[in-house]
DNA sequence: TTTGTATATGAACATATGTTCAATTATAAA
DNA sequence: TTTATAATTGAACATATGTTCATATACAAA
């Protein structure tokens, strides 16, 4: 029971094959929309490069202006500024204008979280 | 004091611009190593593609073979296949044979952790 | 052994992505 | 206003990445 070979037909009308129809199925049922399964990707895929997760690991203790994350992760102001408006779009960090320096702060404790809980994976 | 602009020595010798020297040198002071990093980002980037992050959700409640996932997520098994090697490399999955069909599931209760988190974010 | 099924793998191709460079905007000081 | 500094933006280029396709491997049944 369960794991018998079966058949189940996608949207297409097209066969496809399948091993544990009932997993699949319950599978489809459990997910997340398309919606939030892309916005979920994203959030990921944002912190998927080492220069914009070492922006992110260093706002967890402290607001810094673009100039000090260049001088930090050794990239150009430009390069930065450009990672900060992908971080930013994704609601990961905020900014507050103080005359002609632009703070960033994360946005949340979720994101300093993601953080800590990947680094406890890898060091495990 | 602390928001006096200043200038930092990198270590080609270069002079460069810094506002807060003093949060520029904390942060790499607390930095992760090289090492670290790049496998953390790793993890994130891995988790990043739609299609991937697909599969691992659907192995948070069950253990799934290729095919499944691969009639789940409407991609070819060979797809899904160079996708579970990926997640397998970074210790995100793990699989068990049984007979002709490879069984993988999730690796350890971070990586479920991880997407719930990051569920919490986005929905926040 | 032969046949069929489940999975894995390598190369190639098309697309996505990050940085650079040049130019622009925003604010402050002279 | 003029000059300087901090940050932003758009286009272009080089690299990274995901899927496909063909092929190979692993196992089971006949």
């Amino acid at each position: 029971m369960g794991t018998a070979k079966a058949r189940l037909i996608d949207e297409d009308g097209c066969q496809i094959r399948v091993v544990h129809l009932e997993r699949v199925e319950r599978a489809r049922r459990e997910a997340v929309s398309r919606r939030e399964l892309e916005r979920l990707s994203l959030i990921f895929r944002v912190l998927g490069d080492p220069n914009r997760l070492k922006i992110v690991m260093a706002l967890k203790s402290v607001e810094m202006c673009v100039c000090d994350l260049a001088a930090f992760t050794g990239l150009s102001d430009s390069a930065v500024s450009h990672q900060l408006r992908r971080l930013k779009d994704l609601a990961l960090v905020n900014s507050r204008r103080d005359g002609q320096i632009v703070y960033y702060s994360l946005d949340d404790a979720h994101v300093a979280e993601l953080l800590n809980v990947g680094l406890e994976h890898i060091r495990e």
